[in-house]
DNA sequence: TGAACATATGAGCAATTGTTCATATGTAAT
DNA sequence: ATTACATATGAACAATTGCTCATATGTTCA
């Protein structure tokens, strides 16, 4: 249903603006925030880890660099589907490769993403 | 176009999974996977930090607890989608809320969020 | 009680995403 | 060169997702 008329002071539309913002917190955190870019980046970021295959790739490196047919045969997935997402994981600078005769193996970047993934089960092994 | 038929030794069906599995590789991984579905709720977890909009709702709430109205007046968002967003951070026990009268104060659960924010800021700030 | 405000929520839609299928590229051995 | 193997990739499709719009719920004040 559409919104009621006005029935008291119909004058003064632009002061009509009447919520709970409350300016001073407004304020304040607007120069703090950082740049609209990095978020998007930081976003883009911890979207590869939000999907569960991604996820079983980064865990099964943090054991052992590996080819991508070993990956695929431990998860119980396709080739084709493993490759995708390794990819993925590489456009984030989160694995790199190597090729080493027929296979390419792939490994994990950094110590970032132990951290990283502690973290999260950190929290959500919490009560 | 289907796969040629085989030419050499067309018994031994069974045995035709010629591919480069190295079952050692294979055989020492398994067991050291955490299980299945907490890596499925990892997954869950990061998704939540893999959205912007999320990303900057935890942002400004690292300044500061605050309102619905005032989250959507910083980040120029609709309240409606703000209280989306913050619904999906609540489930995910990120944010926690507490009624002020009329508002709704929402702020941070806990420090585990400003320490994965930070990391993965670190991993994309690098070269 | 009723009006105004602050927030929550369901339906619907457009955009994004993960997988499969088919096939291309790259490497090694015959 | 040809064959076989290992990986990469584009197209297509189903599933998921984030927003908007409309409206419901909950709170305060007159």
């Amino acid at each position: 249903m559409a919104r009621e008329k006005e029935v008291t002071t119909p004058v003064n539309i632009e002061l009509c603006e009447t919520n709970c913002i409350h300016n001073e917190v407004v304020a304040a955190v607007n120069p703090k925030m950082p740049p609209e870019e990095k978020l998007y980046d930081l976003a883009d970021f911890f979207k590869v880890f939000g999907d569960s295959t991604r996820i079983k790739i980064l865990y099964v490196l943090l054991c052992s660099d590996m080819c991508v047919c070993d990956i695929a045969e431990i998860l119980g997935m396709s080739q084709s589907a493993i490759s995708h997402q390794l990819r993925t994981l590489k456009q984030m600078a989160l694995v790199k490769s190597t090729r080493s005769g027929k296979s390419v193996v792939y490994g994990l970047t950094d110590g970032h993403i132990q951290t990283i993934l502690s973290q999260g089960l950190e929290h959500i092994d919490e009560p």
